[in-house]
RNA sequence: GCGCCUGUAGCUCAGCCGGUAGAGCAAUCCCCUUUUAAGGGAGAGGUCGCGCGUUCGAAUCGCGCCAGGCGCACCA
């Protein structure tokens, strides 16, 4: 945001911003720098809060240290500071009895907001405050803007997520989320080394978009005079490279890019993890699913019952498993797999009250049933196995049903989170399934894939049979952070231009 | 894309059956000087999201636009 958009001429935040420039002036009187190189950090807050956790009220210690934070609030004329490191929080005790008269001025002209570090020995006040009793401040970084209130902080959803650095600064719930977002990514990382899966990295241009059933961005290369497409998904290039043979068990953690519609669990771009592994199929992508999640969430939070708003999700595993047939017969009564034509399937569909006007074919019908009654109610963690094929156009056939696909989507607090098949390596199958998406395009289905004749040749090389399992992170962090919008555990969401 | 709601000082909010704006915090100056949402005093700070209309007069009423939130649609 230019200074323009914030700062009218003459308003309060642009007379507080000259105010500030002033001080800087007179730092620079002082001969201080205000935005100086380095400084010799010799403890964080936390660090030092837990060290004397038993100090008593009022006593005093000889133990020096340098500390270095944002002020976030400011006590009795600049006697005491309150100082946050990404750490926690640590006051900062200034008397005149301690400090030269220069450091005294120069205390004078710190602002809540800005980044100082203290010098000085531990002691205890005789409220009960752990603090440093400054011997030297140095000026780290002068701030020239307010920071929102002390009390209730910042509020504002579009100031907090179009400015998420205020955000994060005054919400510490907002740091604990993308600390834990990290982690939950470093854990899910080793989780799969520890099991021999080789991180690999492929394209996120491509020449056409594949590997998922979503609307494209679209650029251009220059020189190339191209238009290429921000990737869908990973998934092509990553079977390519199990053809290749780099490893037979590979993973990506990385954007995705989908040109549609935004909500509280849509982003444009969002973070997927893909993995693919040799001779297996997906029942062991399951198992491997399970463990990987229910062990992600006791080492990240200590436990595998998680809380989620008013829910209470237990992610120990095993998790159950149902067909989606047998799920959609459970709920509705309705037995889909003596029923065989699109016809039969949509008269039953509206004889639940659904209604399969755009389904062109079984596997849809199938699919709109199963999304409309069976999946607002599926909390706990579930695993919906065997999908039909029309809609699974990557999938092996099911070995014991050629209309159905080896194929699971996993559902935790009603979300699909995990996506994963025994994966079709046969490429004359492929190249039919390739071209039954064709002919859906044609028939106006705009989300169809096209046919990747690159692709094909791969698998026309042998590929291995191999399980493959996608998950999307953002999800499972928000699950893991109580979060209630994905906007909350990506720091710098999509938003519309300010105009 | 559609529906509902929101937009007033840097931040959090009042004011909204029309008479051109208030509080707390932050900031400025003064007092106080072992406080912790420190305290006391004074003064300052605003194209009331933007535009057009109705009206003698609009933050307030109407229409349009911009941005955001939620729901629906699409999707992971």
């Amino acid at each position: 945001m230019t200074e323009e958009q914030n700062h009218s001429p003459n308003s309060a935040g642009d007379q507080i911003r000259q105010i500030r420039i002033q001080k800087l002036a007179d730092l620079a009187d002082k001969g201080v720098n205000p935005y100086p190189y380095v400084f010799n950090k010799t403890a964080d807050a936390a660090e030092l809060q837990d060290k004397y956790s038993n100090l008593e009220a009022g006593a005093e210690t000889e133990d020096e240290y340098s500390v270095a934070g944002r002020v976030m609030a400011v006590r009795n004329s600049g006697m005491f500071i309150d100082l946050m490191d990404s750490s926690g929080k640590i006051q900062i005790f200034s008397h005149k009895q301690n400090l030269s008269e220069e450091q005294m001025q120069i205390l004078k002209l710190i602002d809540i907001g800005d980044i100082v570090g203290f010098t000085g020995t531990i002691r205890r006040t005789p409220r009960g405050e752990l603090s440093i009793k400054a011997t030297s401040l140095t000026m780290l970084s002068k701030s020239l803007l307010p920071l929102p209130e002390k009390f209730h902080g910042l509020t504002d959803v579009e100031t907090r997520y179009r400015q998420r650095y205020v955000d994060m600064i005054v919400n510490e719930d907002v740091r604990k989320t993308f600390r834990t977002r990290s982690l939950i990514i470093q854990k899910i990382r080793e989780y799969l080394t520890n099991k021999g899966f080789l991180e690999v990295e492929t394209p996120m241009l491509h020449p056409q978009a594949g590997g998922a059933n979503a609307r494209p961005f679209i650029t251009h290369h220059n020189t190339l005079d191209m238009d290429m497409f921000l990737r869908i998904a990973p998934e092509l290039y990553l079977k390519r490279l199990m053809v290749g043979g780099v490893s037979e068990k590979i993973f990506e953690i990385n954007r995705s890019f989908r040109n549609e519609g935004i909500d509280v669990r849509h982003n444009p771009e969002f973070t997927m993890m893909e993995l693919y592994q040799a001779y297996v199929d997906y029942n062991e992508m399951m198992t491997l699913l399970e463990n990987m999640v229910s062990s992600v969430a006791q080492e990240v939070l200590g436990t595998m019952k998680i809380k989620y708003g008013d829910n209470e999700i237990d992610l120990t595993p095993p998790w159950d498993r149902k067909t989606m047939i047998g799920a959609i017969a459970e709920k509705t009564g309705v037995d889909f797999s003596t029923c065989f034509t699109v016809e039969d399937a949509k008269a039953k569909a509206k004889s639940l009250g659904v209604d399969p006007e755009d389904c062109d074919n079984w596997g849809k019908v199938i699919d709109l049933i199963f999304e409309e009654k069976v999946e607002p109610d599926l909390i706990q963690p579930i695993h919906i196995i065997d999908y039909p094929r029309e809609i699974s156009p990557l999938a092996k056939v099911h070995r014991d049903n050629d209309r159905l696909t080896e194929r699971f989507e996993t559902r935790i607090n009603g979300w699909e989170i995990a996506n994963a098949f025994s994966e079709l390596t046969d490429p004359i199958d492929q190249r039919m399934r390739f071209e039954a998406q064709m002919q859906a395009k044609a028939n106006g289905d705009d989300e169809a894939m096209p046919i990747d004749e690159d692709y094909i040749c791969a698998l026309e090389h042998g590929a291995p049979p191999m399980g493959g399992l996608g998950m999307g992170i953002d999800r499972i962090v928000m699950l893991l952070t109580n979060s209630p919008s994905i906007r909350d555990v990506i720091a710098f969401p999509t938003l519309k231009k300010r105009q």
